[in-house]
DNA sequence: CCCTCATGATTAC
DNA sequence: TAATCCTGAGGGG
């Protein structure tokens, strides 16, 4: 599931590993240029929203976002066996990292990462984000709420899993409108359960059955057993409570 | 085995 | 809004 909470679990892994030291990195896939970064220090690991930034001493940052299929994979010390398809194997002699089927995997010099840093909206899992920007974002953002959580400029890091959850546990319908208070209750939300979920390595929406969710790809809702509405918000699906989120 | 759909995002229309 | 990227899981035949 590699929504932000994810992305934010592989930052804290693989900067632990990783940062401070030397790393080798190749593409056994070939499609990434590994050159430029292979026998360098590895300065940091970091996540924001659903990307995942390297910082790499002496060369540009290595920019991954996983889209919907990507996934990295840990594969034990260097020289590894990496999985067929690895486009891009990071690692030293103690742990390493294989990614596969990333959507972006690329090189970014400085104005690149800046660029991308300006294009993302507060990320509920940035302990400097400001919740007042964030409430900002939501009112100014055209469409309804549902469509305007899954927009990265709005919030970085909500995917649709996560928007299912965050309006049920909010009890607000999707396809309408939220004002400040609401959308500050949503950003509560939000920085809480994806902090647990980033522990977890999973979706959390209710501690207590850390496995489930209330409304998301389900047909009933948990809290109230009734039928969960499927609908198009914002292009994606939506799981809506009728009775619960209003 | 083939078809469909997916926790994402960009591009073209 | 639809097509695309082109992987993997799951369901039907």
């Amino acid at each position: 599931m590699p929504e932000g909470h994810l992305l934010h679990r592989h930052a804290r892994e693989q900067h632990a590993a990783l940062a401070g030291r030397t790393v080798r990195v190749a593409s056994p896939q070939g499609r990434f240029d590994a050159g430029p970064f292979d026998g360098h220090r590895l300065d940091a690991v970091t996540a924001v929203g659903k990307n995942l930034l390297y910082a790499v001493d002496g060369a540009p940052a290595v920019h991954v976002h996983l889209g919907m299929r990507g996934l990295f994979l840990g594969c034990g010390a260097w020289p590894p066996a990496p999985p067929r398809g690895t486009r891009f194997l990071i690692g030293t002699d103690a742990a390493a990292f294989a990614l596969i089927a990333p959507s972006t995997c690329e090189a970014l010099d400085e104005a690149g990462v800046a660029a991308l840093l300006t294009s993302l909206g507060p990320d509920p899992l940035d302990p400097a984000a400001s919740r007042e920007e964030a409430v900002r974002r939501v009112e100014g953002a055209r469409g309804p709420v549902g469509a305007a959580l899954l927009e990265q400029s709005v919030w970085a890091g909500i995917g649709n899993a996560w928007r299912a959850e965050l309006l049920f546990l909010a009890g607000v319908d999707p396809a309408r409108r939220v004002d400040g208070a609401e959308a500050g209750r949503l950003w509560d939300l939000a920085v809480h359960h994806l902090e647990l979920g980033a522990a977890a390595g999973q979706v959390v929406s209710d501690p207590a059955a850390p496995d489930e969710r209330w409304v998301y790809e389900r047909d009933t809702c948990r809290r109230c057993g009734a039928a969960v509405r499927v609908s198009s918000v914002g292009g994606r699906t939506a799981y809506t409570c009728p009775v619960e989120q209003t």
